[in-house]
DNA sequence: CGAATCACTCGAACAGCGTACGAGGGAAGC
DNA sequence: GCTTCCCTCGTACGCTGTTCGAGTGATTCG
């Protein structure tokens, strides 16, 4: 194996053998790592913490794993392994990409700190080849060629990511105050008074359109509109024969 | 100040008073652990380590600041200071999107540390407060109604971060490294060639595709790429008379 | 069948972290 | 001159990721 210019789990050799009597593995410290992280955001994982829940010493979990951003590397594959990306045939590219699009959204929101995650490091892991994979598969399918196809790639794995993380700062805000979204609003309220003569546009604006009643549907709403607007303009620019 | 449900700078009072001869202050300790944040990235910025850099003992620090997330809360809102939002007036809404999506990806672009922290807590500080009264103003002016208003200003700030989080992910993995992005492509390209075998049709997308001239080039392009589909969509909605 | 090998576990220890606390200094106001 | 208040900082606590080396028990080999 040649010297590596930059390290990731994906290109290590997996470890040699496999044998003995039932002890710890990689696939389930993986998965209690996960169960942590979504109970407790990042601060609940600790290297003792995932230890003790499986009933082992914290050091045990080493040979499994050479350190803790490895083991958070294959974490984040597992969250991108939660996604579907439909084949070419299933379906028309616009619903295949909304198929994608809702998928990543509702992954990354049941794991939301795959966020501070993702910025790290390049995801390389067998989930996130297979992303790959389906979605080259999907836009040729669709007539993006060239560079078109990682652009529009890009451009759906962006609208998800985002949407998705300034949803979760709310969620993690709320949930870590123990409160609901209303309770949060009206907290707030008194607060944003104080600074409308600052803010005058941005103040007239939210008190015509305050809408606590349903903030999840808020949410959903917001990513719908802006994959449909950015489907749309995908679709001109295909109807239109690429003009620029 | 009545008992708040959830925990942020913005929703404190400031320090008292202002006296005596020339200590630390809250602004000198911001720009210092940006530096530390810039430079090695979330990592590099320790209270032991800014005090130290500041000539100051580390709790001290905790005069002027309640916390380390105090602290990461003032600078998020400090890098959102650089992104400029022009006003109605200046050019067409089209534009205007487009200058306020451009700083905004340059600006997570110069402090990548953003990305993971934009997830964990809502922006409220003045400069966020800014931000919102101008996109509002510019949205408005463009003709978007009551929560399209909100809808577009999250796309663009999707658009934005999600297009900067993937870039500032290979981008740290190389710096972490100490190599450019074609030693990093060579070094990747074995790999990827023994995975062609799964990845059938991503592997020939890749082969025909091939861009390791100019990476930062290929990043903008995307992002424009992008941006552009995305405001052809909305331009689409708007012309269209907003149909669905 | 005994010996050697190998996969695996784990306690102890180290350096570093965020931060609570309380003692102290030194200018400002009475 | 004394009190008050802003501000600094050494010490200490409990936590973190990780290294090291000793130990265990099943498998394999001679």
């Amino acid at each position: 194996m040649a010297e590596l210019f930059f390290d990731s789990v994906w290109l290590r050799p997996p470890s040699r053998k496999r044998t003995g009597q039932p002890t710890l593995d990689r696939d389930q410290i993986v998965r209690a790592a996960m169960e942590l992280l979504d109970a407790d955001g990042p601060a609940g994982l600790s290297m003792r913490r995932l230890g003790t829940r499986l009933g082992a010493g914290a050091t045990s979990l080493y040979w499994h794993v050479a350190n803790k951003d490895d083991l958070l590397e294959l974490a984040i594959d597992e969250v991108l392994g939660e996604i579907y990306v439909p084949e070419p045939g299933d379906t028309g590219w616009r619903i295949a990409l909304s198929v994608m699009a809702n998928g990543m959204r509702s992954a990354i929101l049941r794991h939301p700190w795959v966020i501070g995650l993702l910025g790290t490091k390049p995801t390389l892991g067998p989930n996130a080849m297979r992303m790959g994979e389906r979605s080259v598969a999907l836009l040729t399918a669709a007539g993006f060629t060239g560079m078109e196809v990682s652009h529009v790639s890009a451009m759906i794995h962006a609208h998800a990511l985002g949407s998705a993380t300034t949803e979760a700062a709310v969620a993690t805000a709320t949930k870590r105050a123990g409160r609901t979204f209303a309770e949060m609003a009206d907290e707030l309220e008194p607060i944003l008074e104080r600074l409308s003569a600052d803010n005058p546009r941005y103040d007239t604006w939210r008190k015509e359109n305050v809408v606590i009643a349903e903030p999840e549907k808020m949410w959903h709403d917001s990513f719908v509109f802006g994959l449909e607007r950015l489907l749309d303009g995908l679709e001109a620019w295909l109807a239109a024969g690429k003009p620029a």
